[in-house]
DNA sequence: CCGCCTAATCGTGTATCGACGATGGGCGTT
DNA sequence: AACGCCCATCGTCGATACACGATTAGGCGG
């Protein structure tokens, strides 16, 4: 395997958008609260704009500690906007491309 | 004056995106964690759906104390995301169409 | 095997959220 | 003038978020 191969292959496959109404609220509220602080937006941001993946090059971009970056990748990963790989001593993380687009659709039916 | 009267004519401007991108984290996260609660996306769809304007109804809608509903409401209106115009003895609540189209703009640059 | 490097987790402190009941204020109605 | 309705605000409480330093866990390299 190379080292410079794309760890997160993005499958980006069409949302499906929930047929009921809560639900759908629950969903949008969800993601949108993962969205809710500037540190996550632009992390995710940063995870787009590199279409690979990084890791701790996350702590050098941002103005936080390590503990603190981690924090926040936990909360998106946890609200299924992100994906975290081991790739031997570090981890690779790639946005959800299917979790943006649900985002993105959910936004649109307001 | 009719009393069906439309309160909040939306001037439906189109969004202008911040150029600087940390300002635009900063707003899509405040946008977004303004419709990080179920509550809030259910007030803002209701608002959406009836294209007037309502108050007390929302109370009635959800199954909350009047008071959370009222926290909800100034938290959306913080986040600039709807209106309220005092109507006589009760409150007239609507959307702001060019904050909406402002996070549908920005959730878009994802 | 031992140390190193990376990242997650723990523990802490402060601040904010979310919910509620109770209170207060503004505006019609009687 | 007094009452009643509608809504905002206050005060409170437990839960959660946010930030940090310190510690732990797990691979790799020597």
């Amino acid at each position: 395997m190379s080292t410079t191969e794309i760890c997160c292959p993005p499958p980006a496959e069409p949302p499906r958008l929930p047929a009921d109404e809560e639900t759908a609220n629950a969903e949008l509220a969800r993601l949108a609260k993962a969205l809710g602080h500037p540190a996550r937006v632009a992390i995710v941001r940063l995870l787009i704009r590199r279409r690979g993946c990084i890791c701790g090059e996350i702590v050098d971009e941002l103005p936080l500690a390590q503990s603190t970056v981690s924090q926040h990748l936990k909360h998106l990963k946890d609200a299924g906007l992100i994906r975290g790989e081991v790739d031997g001593p570090r981890v690779c993380y790639c946005v959800e491309p299917s979790a943006i687009a649900l985002l993105k659709a959910l936004v649109d039916t307001l």
